[in-house]
DNA sequence: GTATCGTTTAGAGCGCGCTCTAAGGCAAGC
DNA sequence: GCTTGCCTTAGAGCGCGCTCTAAACGATAC
């Protein structure tokens, strides 16, 4: 039998985010409906905890925290809603490639100048 | 015969960053030594131009400032640094590396959380 | 001469995403 | 019953990277 429910400080070392946070994500309504035992204290479940990894996964790829929002709030909203979450991701999807992209170019010419720096370590080094 | 100074305007458009910005570069020394007109006002040069854009594309690829300031205050030294200058460029370049690798492996799992919500989408929709 | 610009400076303010504090509650250990 | 410890809440504070304001100055237009 599988443990189904973790606690603040649980979840914080399973997901790397201070139990601070996790109230805070839960105040902004990026994740809700959170149970509470007997104490008033929090208990997360094992899907709560693979959406915060989600969410995660989308801050760490620039998704400002409004949009994310805006996704946890279809998410709430059910079923219904699976389109319009797809729509929002393949947007985002595509915001992930032109990072990509931009990346790759700044990488080269960075490059260019550590051979610029080379050309001048050995001239004048 | 090339034009061979830049007006604050002009840098501002050329670069993209606000004139208050540009500014606030040379406040906290991330560009030094720009020449004054007459009147006081600030005359860019070609290369204070370049050296601009090289900032703003280690901004671009997540530096942090205060790392652009020691590159900054290197490059001020003179020559005798450009072993170390290269040394932090070529930090910097693992680090873009390691972004991209992050970038590719988060952008493979949202990948596949749409094609879970296609499926979802033909199964219920 | 005066109104309109664009510039200068020092320094205050802002938006984001946390991060921390204060005050209080419950539970277990001694 | 008191200490320790982790939890709760509302709300203040912070670090980053700008962004803007206020007050003053000089050049140009009329």
């Amino acid at each position: 039998m599988t443990k189904t429910t973790y606690t603040i400080q649980e979840v914080s070392q399973l997901t790397g985010l201070t139990a601070h946070t996790l109230r805070y994500y839960e105040k902004i309504s990026l994740i809700r409906g959170i149970e509470r035992d007997a104490n008033g204290y929090r208990l997360y479940s094992e899907s709560d905890v693979a959406w915060l990894e989600f969410l995660i996964r989308l801050r760490e790829t620039g998704m400002p925290i409004q949009e994310m929002i805006r996704f946890s709030s279809l998410r709430s909203e059910g079923e219904t809603t699976v389109r319009q979450r797809r729509e929002l991701l393949e947007l985002h999807e595509r915001s992930i490639r032109s990072q990509l992209a931009d990346l790759y170019c700044h990488l080269g010419k960075i490059e260019e100048k550590i051979i610029h720096y080379k050309q001048l370590e050995e001239e004048h080094g």
